[in-house]
DNA sequence: GCCAACGTTGGC
DNA sequence: GCCAACGTTGGC
């Protein structure tokens, strides 16, 4: 089992809409390849991630999700109307991946990115190197200590 | 809205 | 395969 977090913009699909979902949301349009890989190489059903809201006034970690299936191909890249449309995609070699996510909880205290910043134990973080991944992994260390400060 | 950092595209 | 031009992300 292992821990990721994973990036998303609160106005188009937060921690709102997914604890709105129930069981079962889509993770989709992740369009990068290391993002990509991560799915690829990476995740699997039954890790665990943390949700990370970007591109609004107070960037940070705001809650947790339950991955609930193994990643598969991401099928807005075949659907013409959809703005994660790829037509270098076919569905016989598909390009991109997705994966179903469950709302497990809303911290009650948010990590910021500031805080972050602040914090020893989370120097290595990828989120704090190389800020513009939106899969990415998140040591056992370092998703206890982000548990332990979210909660308390 | 600005801009730095990074990713992608495409000519050669 | 290099690299310049361009596009995107995302903090501020």
């Amino acid at each position: 089992m292992a821990y990721w977090l994973l990036k998303t913009e609160p106005g188009e699909y937060g921690l709102d809409d997914l604890a709105a979902a129930g069981e079962r949301a889509v993770w989709d349009g992740i369009r990068n390849y290391q993002a990509r890989n991560h799915l690829r190489d990476g995740v699997r059903c039954g890790d665990l991630a943390l949700i990370y809201h970007s591109g609004n006034r107070d960037p940070g970690v705001v809650g947790m999700a339950e991955v609930v299936v193994d990643p598969y191909p991401d099928p807005s890249q075949f659907d013409a109307d959809s703005p994660y449309y790829d037509d270098r995609a076919s569905v016989d070699v598909p390009r991109w991946l997705c994966v179903d996510i469950r709302f497990r909880e809303r911290f009650p205290r948010p990590l910021t990115l500031a805080a972050a910043r602040q914090c020893e134990p989370l120097r290595e973080m990828v989120l704090l190197r190389h800020g513009r991944l939106s899969v990415q992994p998140v040591s056992d260390a370092q998703w206890r200590f982000i548990l332990r400060y979210c909660r308390a």
